[in-house]
This record gives structure tokens, sequence and C-alpha cells, in this order.
RNA sequence: GGGGGCGUAGCUCAGCUGGCAGAGCAACGGACUUUUAAUCCGUGUGUCCCGGGUUCGAGCCCCGGCGCCCUCACCA
């Protein structure tokens, strides 16, 4: 009937036939339908009566003078089964120039078929929306990764793997949300462009404001507004938002991502850690119902209380050295190279200490650990106030699981001198530029306060069983590529 | 940025020692009124990522490039 070269013009005339002959299609709208699952969780109730569908044609089988198909929606997927006898002529034609890959609307009878599935008889169908394009591979779906990623559509409408873990991602926020919003906390938004960026160690992305004719850069954390908050008398604030750090990619790393950062005055790190694992477990067990969770071919068991381990007990335990003893560089240093660690000659104590820490303990930091107490040089403790009678350990955590690092806590330096001095011999050694309005805040007076920061995407890692923070993201960020599709 | 791997039909993938470009699914034509990875009969898939080179002959070997994946490095 239609002998055309390409499946594209092939589609485009069964459209133009089935516009012939004179039934409504492409309408506006198609109001009052039911999710595919729902037809088929309430069959019972259902059965007989008349519902009506809307969704993408995934298969069809034909068989003369009857066909059935599996539409799939938003929810799920349901069989539908078409007739001559009930349609008519006019609509069977109709039906028949219809493609797998389509968008319909149907309306029909509630029906159990000889297997035992629930499926719709199909009284009335309407193309909603017209698909050019084939299908991936309907039983193999879509597997090849760029592709995955480019046109994450098609990943979305042929995996259902792919459609879970967006599905946990989704979860795992709103689940936060309400239990911080529960727990008297208010969501905050705080500026993505910042003319002077910090709260972290990373290279920025740096873009111009024309308007004010200065280099902005796009942030790469939210500590210094929040803790501004704090000092505003918010006392319990968080958000949840993009930062962006110029740093390579790896399968823990991206660019662009998401984290949750919390403060809560009148608190400390251990405060934050009880906070932290009760609501990681919380959110567990909403999402995944079980406090287990299979991540990188471990079983890890995410109800509390969580290990805590000092910095000092864990490079002891793992490391077999002693921090208490070992106490200068030159010491400390030539025990690392014994291991085969990779240090710059002139490395500092802390960051000694940071790379024993990073190769020899974290990998074996398996179920949820807090690491705790970490020596005040140790790089990234610089927002971290001091330990109470021990000054050079820094009040900080950071948490662990399955090898990997999920977040980063502090009870929060309040001491606007010790802040200042901190930043200015960073500063000296780094050349990273004092962020003195922040300083400036806390002379106001900021509370005692706990903060902890939690990369939303490797949480959703955790929590969907994915080994690629990739995965988690929609549309991850690809190199730019010319499309020579016809 | 270094190292390794991959790129073949719309999709999933084979392709030997360099010798006519292959399969399944999808598509198209036909049969079939409860199938479900429907089945049966028939048809065609193509910038073998791009550009050079070697060769009588390149999907395969060599050089250069592009893209993706893994890994290492970077990551107060």
């Amino acid at each position: 009937m239609v002998e055309l070269d390409d499946s594209r013009s092939l589609r485009e005339e069964k459209l133009r036939q089935l516009a012939a002959l004179g039934l409504p299609y492409l309408p506006n709208r198609f109001p009052a339908t039911r999710p595919s699952t729902e037809v088929v969780r309430d069959f019972g109730a259902l059965e007989g009566s008349r519902v009506r569908v809307a969704g993408r044609v995934m298969r069809v089988r034909l068989m003369g003078k009857a066909a059935f198909a599996h539409i799939q929606d938003r929810a799920g997927q349901i069989q539908l089964y078409f007739k001559l006898d009930v349609l008519g002529s006019e609509k069977w034609e109709y039906f028949k120039l219809l493609d797998a890959g389509d968008i319909i609307g149907a309306e029909g009878t509630v029906f159990k078929t000889r297997t035992g599935e629930v499926s719709i008889g199909v009284e009335d169908v309407v193309l909603l929306a017209k698909s050019y394009l084939p299908l991936p591979d309907k039983f193999h779906g879509l597997a090849n990764v760029e592709t995955r990623y480019r046109q994450r559509y098609l990943d979305l409408i042929s995996n259902e793997e792919a459609r879970r873990i967006f599905e946990v991602r989704s979860s795992t926020l709103r689940t936060i949300r309400d239990y911080l919003n529960n727990r008297g906390f208010i969501e905050v938004e705080t500026p993505v462009l910042q003319s002077l960026y910090g709260g972290a160690a990373a290279n920025p992305f740096t873009t111009h404001y024309a308007s004010l004719d200065a280099d902005v850069y796009l942030r790469i954390a939210t500590e210094l507004y929040l803790k501004r908050l704090i000092v505003g008398g918010m006392e319990r604030v968080y958000e949840i938002g993009k930062d962006f750090r110029n740093e390579g990619f790896s399968w823990k790393h991206s660019p662009e991502f998401t984290m949750l950062e919390l403060y809560q005055a009148y608190a400390d790190y251990e405060d934050i850690m009880a906070l932290t694992e009760d609501l990681v477990s919380t959110v567990a067990q909403d999402i995944c119902g079980t406090p287990t969770l299979g991540f990188n071919g471990h079983e890890i068991d995410v109800s509390p209380p969580w290990q805590k381990l000092t910095v000092r007990d864990a490079v002891q335990q793992y490391a077999g050295i002693d921090l208490k003893t070992c106490r200068t560089v030159e010491e400390l240093t030539a025990k690392a190279l014994e291991r085969d660690l990779e240090l710059a000659p002139s490395a500092p104590r802390g960051e000694v200490i940071e790379e024993i820490v990073s190769e020899m303990v974290e990998p074996n930091l398996i179920q949820p650990t807090f690491l705790i107490d970490y020596p005040i040089d140790f790089p990234g403790s610089l927002l971290a106030k001091r330990k109470a009678g021990q000054p050079d350990i820094a009040e900080r955590f950071e948490i662990y699981v399955g090898g990997f690092e999920l977040g980063n806590a502090f009870t929060e330096l309040n001491e606007p001198g010790d802040q200042l001095e901190r930043m200015e011999a960073l500063a000296r050694e780094s050349g990273a530029e004092v962020d003195l309005e922040f300083v400036r805040a806390l002379e106001q007076g900021m509370p005692p306060t706990g903060g902890v920061g939690i990369g939303i995407d490797r949480l959703v890692m955790v929590l969907a069983g994915v080994h690629s923070i990739r995965e988690t993201i929609l549309f991850p960020l690809l190199r730019r590529r010319e499309e020579a599709n016809a």
C-alpha cells in the first residue's frame, strides 16, 4: 500500500491516511484518564465498567480482525484489546494506521483475558500524538550509554530501570523535605551566582556578568550564606541545590551536582550525627521499605546507630600508624611512604594524614560510618570549630558508606577571630580570598551551630543501588556533538 | 591531561588469518477475532564514527581526528 523508503515518511503517510478517514485525531486534550496501574489494581471494582486511559503504544500484536497492544503511561503499562466487531470497520482502519510509539487515548471496558491479564476492550480510540521515529528494541531496550544520556527520553521510554532511578531520586528529595520541614527547618535559596566563592575547596566555574562588567562564579557550596541566615536568627535552615565544581568527572563526581546543606543552631556535631543517621535511615525505610541496601556488591545496613571512628583510631586501625606518638611531619611522611602512598615532597602534616585516610581508611568504610575528630590542619576543616580542650582537633565528621564519602559536617566555627586567622593563613598558602563579609556576619554573633552537607546524587546512588553518579542525573553534561539524523 | 576499551542496519549485537556486509527485534507485504519477546510466509535494511595511508583487495592493518565508557591524575 505505502511504498516509501524511510520510516519517517511512511509514518507521515499513515497520518495522512488516518486524517482522510474523517474521524477525530490529534485533539488538544484528552481528559479524565486513569493511570494504567490503577485499572489493574482496582480490577475487582472496575471489571465491566468503562474507563479512559492514555499513553504511548509500546507493542502491537495484530491478529487479523483483532489485536492486542500495550500502552505505557506514567504509572506503567496496560494491555488494550481491539476487535473489529466492537470498533466497527472505520475505527478498525483507524487503529490499523497507528504505529508503535504513537501516543493514543482509548476508552473501553475493563476485563480479564483468558491468560488472566487485566485489559481494556477498546470501544473508541484516538491518536493524540504521532511518533515519527522508531522505538528502541522492545526487548533489550536502549543500551548505548551515550544515546541514553543524549536522548534520555528514549532511555525513560524503553528502560524501566531508568524510570525507577529517577523515581527514587524524586522520593528522596520529597522525603528529606518532609523530614526537615516537620522538624522546624525552613528551606531557603541562596545565590548561585556569586562575586566571591567559598565554603569548600574546589575550582569554580567563572562567568561574566555584562551589566556589572564583572566576573562572577557559580557557587561551589552554600555554606557561607546559610550561616549568615543562622546569624540572622533563622536557627534551622536548609537548602537543596546545585553546586558547581570545575573538576574532573568520575563515577562519583559530576561538575554539577545537588547538595543538601542544613544548619541547626544550638546543636553540635553530635546532634548532627544523630540527625543524619535518623534522616538517612528514614529516607531508606520510606523509599526502599528496608534499611538494608545493596550497593556495589555490599549489603549496607543504614539503621542507627552508625559506627563512630575517630581519625586517629582509624589511622591506627587501618594503617597501623599512631598519630599520637608520630607527631612530626617527617616521621609521618616516612611511614606513609613505607606504605607506598604518593606524597608531594613538602606536604604538610594535615595533607599527609589526608592521604593516609583517603587511601587506606575510606575504602574500608563500607557500613555507614562517622569518621570524626579531624586534625585541625586536615584539609577541609577551615570552617569547623575546635574541640573543647583539644584545640588541635576539629569537631568534624564525614559520612562514609560503601567506601565513599556521602557528607561532611562540623560543629560550626562561630568565633570570628579564629575564623579570620584561619582564612588568612589559607589565603597565604593557596591564594584563596578571605570572605570578610562572612567574618563580619560572625562578628554579629552566631549561636553555637551544627551543620552537615550531604551529596544528594551520591545518596541516590546508594538508595537506588547504582554505581555511577551519571545514572542519577537526568542529563549529565556531555560534549557537544553534531547530530546527523536525517 | 595520561593509560586502556568501544563506535557495524532504527534498536540489541555478531563479523574468523585482510577476500561479496550478517542475525534477532523493529519496519514493510500477506495469513490469523484472547495474544503477550504472539506465531507463520515473504521483502529490504548500511556514510561499518570521520579523514588519510598500506594493499590486487580494508569493517578488520597503520597514522591523524571526533565521541562515549573504564581507569589514573586533579579535587583547603
